[in-house]
RNA sequence: GGCCCAUUGGUCAAGCGGUUAAGACGCCACCCUCUCAAGGUGGAAUCAUGGGUUCGAUUCCCGUAUGGGUCACCA
């Protein structure tokens, strides 16, 4: 028995590995084009820091023609959830995400490199695998769990490295024949990787975005291929970048230290790997500690929570692009309203450490980014928002379409727009006191700011009423209007004024207008009083200001 | 513990041997203003630490501390 027939032996039915390097040839793709992919597993949740990569990786392909790719690494079966890969398709169309290959649904894909799902390319890795077995390069190791753990209690009770190398790899050099018997004799085994290095040797290796590293070689005899059949993810990654004829290899950076096996295993298939750049997670404080951001303790860790509370995925990307390349938001102020298309991301110029997660500068972007919207945007993305999420804003948007449009119209559009809504699930707080049959129907407690005298307050709403409202009056006269009713009450036209001789008045106009605005609106603070008293209309100012002096 | 990596205001960060050490978010003050949001102006606030190298170190080298990652038939 030799080498060969210990791979056909151990591989019966698999073809040849030139049989798939011809079927996946070298991508015809313009100079510089880079080929990256995102390779989740299915496990049920979408990690923002998945978004985040996906961000990059589509950006970059976009930038140089290139291509993005989603393959789905469900190669651990155990952890393996029902729905993941929808929900990872979802997320990614959530954030518009569009990929040029790869998997479009639980079972379909588009693309001529698949499959693209790592358990429907059994035989491929298996035809690798095969291939190093028989160049020696691989073997199969019948070794118990219940063996590699004492091995391991061995090594950790004399201070040794511990692992599977060098003279405790017991299946390492065992006879042809003895394998031979132990496999026809139906033991169950795994196929280990020979591995020639020497950790007194080092690596040296450029990562686009660590810059330039070192490591000591590997010289643990990993495992490629699983009792199952499966592969490893070290070898799957190998293979499939490599027949995927990716470029670039962007993923995060708790891979970095299992990187000399990797380029160990490329050496091994006698290929070029492709580059890589590794970066650093999303991270989270928590008393005084830094930490990654973790499904488990962080809501704002799942894609689900942005939809949740409402946060536009413009506004979630934008964020993390901001996180990825400081130097976006500069280009952002240059470029006010330009697609985020137009930025040009740069991967050699990723902070090197993870950043801790803000919330409220995520906020703030927000709320630039929902400022820009018109109103029939803003209508759309809350209607949508509220279908899943709030069944009562739905019903306020809904029931007259025409006048939400113009509430959510108030100062928007103009050159400074009003930046106050950061999520749409604060919308509602926002919007609802424009709504007659909530704000009528509801009992308010007016609190008065200034002028708390119950009878001025009464006359000065009665008299705007009775002699000055006038909606056909223009900004400037409406504004007169209500500053002659300060002033027949005893208060400063001007602020100014008021200032500057704050004894010789009741207060000024800005008072005044504080008492309508509450009688109208039941609040001291809402945007141009004006615009509102436009899309309430007559009627309804009437009522409201007729109910605020009952 | 071994091996990697990092450390500039509260946070995100520019910086690449000589700078008044940018900018953004947040905070404070003022201006604008019918209120608020926005906008404008200004302010407080940063090079972890000890040694070198150098005429000169935030920047280069070494040590220390702190933080992060990783050491599976998980990805």
């Amino acid at each position: 028995m030799d080498y060969k027939e210990l791979a056909n032996l151990i591989f019966p039915n698999v073809k040849d590995a030139s049989y798939y390097e011809e079927k996946y040839p070298e991508r015809k793709l313009k100079e510089g084009a880079m080929v990256v992919r995102f390779a989740p597993s299915p496990t049920g949740f979408v990690h923002i820091g998945g978004i985040f990569t996906s961000v990059i990786c589509s950006k970059v392909a976009k930038q140089t023609d290139g291509v993005f790719m989603l393959r789905i690494e469900d190669t651990d079966q155990k952890r393996e959830v029902e729905n993941g890969v929808n929900g990872i398709i979802d997320a990614l169309k959530k954030f518009d995400l569009e990929t040029d290959e790869g998997m479009t649904d639980e079972d379909t894909s588009k693309g001529a490199y698949g499959p693209y799902k790592q358990s429907q390319r059994k035989e491929i890795y298996q035809a690798f695998a095969k291939k190093l077995i028989e160049e020696k390069k691989a073997y199969p190791c019948f070794c118990k769990q219940e063996e590699l753990d004492s091995m391991r209690e061995k090594q950790e009770k004399a201070k040794l490295r511990p692992g599977y190398y060098g003279a405790w790899a017991a299946c390492r050099n065992l006879g042809l024949d003895e394998i031979e018997k132990r496999i026809k004799n139906g033991e169950e085994y795994i196929i280990r990787f020979k591995s020639q290095g020497d950790p007194e040797r080092k690596i040296k290796h450029h990562d686009v975005i660590k810059g330039n590293i070192e490591f000591p070689e590997n010289d643990q005899d990993i495992v490629i291929i699983k009792s199952d059949g499966l592969p490893t993810y070290h070898f799957a990654h190998v293979v499939d970048d490599y027949l995927m004829r990716t470029t670039h290899v962007i993923r995060g950076d708790e891979w970095l230290s299992s990187l000399p096996v990797h380029i160990q295993l490329f050496q091994a298939l006698e290929v070029r790997p492709p580059k890589y750049a590794h970066i650093a997670p999303i991270m989270k404080e928590e008393d005084g500690a830094k930490r990654k951001l973790s499904k488990r303790k962080d809501p704002e860790a799942a894609v689900e929570f942005y939809s949740k509370e409402g946060i536009p995925a413009d506004a979630a990307k934008e964020y993390l692009l901001n996180i990825a390349n400081s130097n976006f938001e500069q280009w952002r102020r240059q470029n006010k309203t330009a697609s985020i298309d137009e930025f040009e991301l740069q991967l050699n110029k990723m902070s090197v450490s993870g950043a801790l997660f803000d919330m409220v500068k995520l906020e703030d972007i927000s709320k630039s980014v929902i400022s820009r919207y018109s109103k029939e945007k803003v209508y759309d993305m809350a209607y949508t928002w509220a279908e899943e999420y709030d069944n009562d804003l739905k019903e306020l948007l809904q029931k007259d379409k025409e006048y939400s449009l113009k509430v959510l119209g108030i100062e928007r559009g103009n050159e400074k727009p009003r930046k106050d809504i950061e999520k749409w699930s604060k919308l509602k707080d926002n919007i609802e006191y424009m709504y007659d049959d909530r704000f009528l129907s509801e009992e308010i407690n007016y609190e008065y700011q200034k002028i708390n005298d119950k009878e001025e307050i009464k006359n000065i709403i009665q008299d705007y009423m009775d002699n000055k409202l006038n909606l056909s009056d223009d900004k400037q006269t409406w504004f007169n209007k209500i500053k002659d009713v300060a002033e027949k009450f005893g208060y400063a036209r001007e602020v100014k004024e008021y200032k500057q001789n704050p004894e010789s008045y009741k207060g000024h106009v800005g008072d005044v207008s504080t008492v309508i605005r509450i009688a109208l609106t039941g609040r001291a603070n809402t945007p141009d009083m004006y615009e509102i008293m436009h899309v309430l209309g007559k009627e309804s100012i009437e009522k409201r200001l007729n109910k605020a002096i009952k």
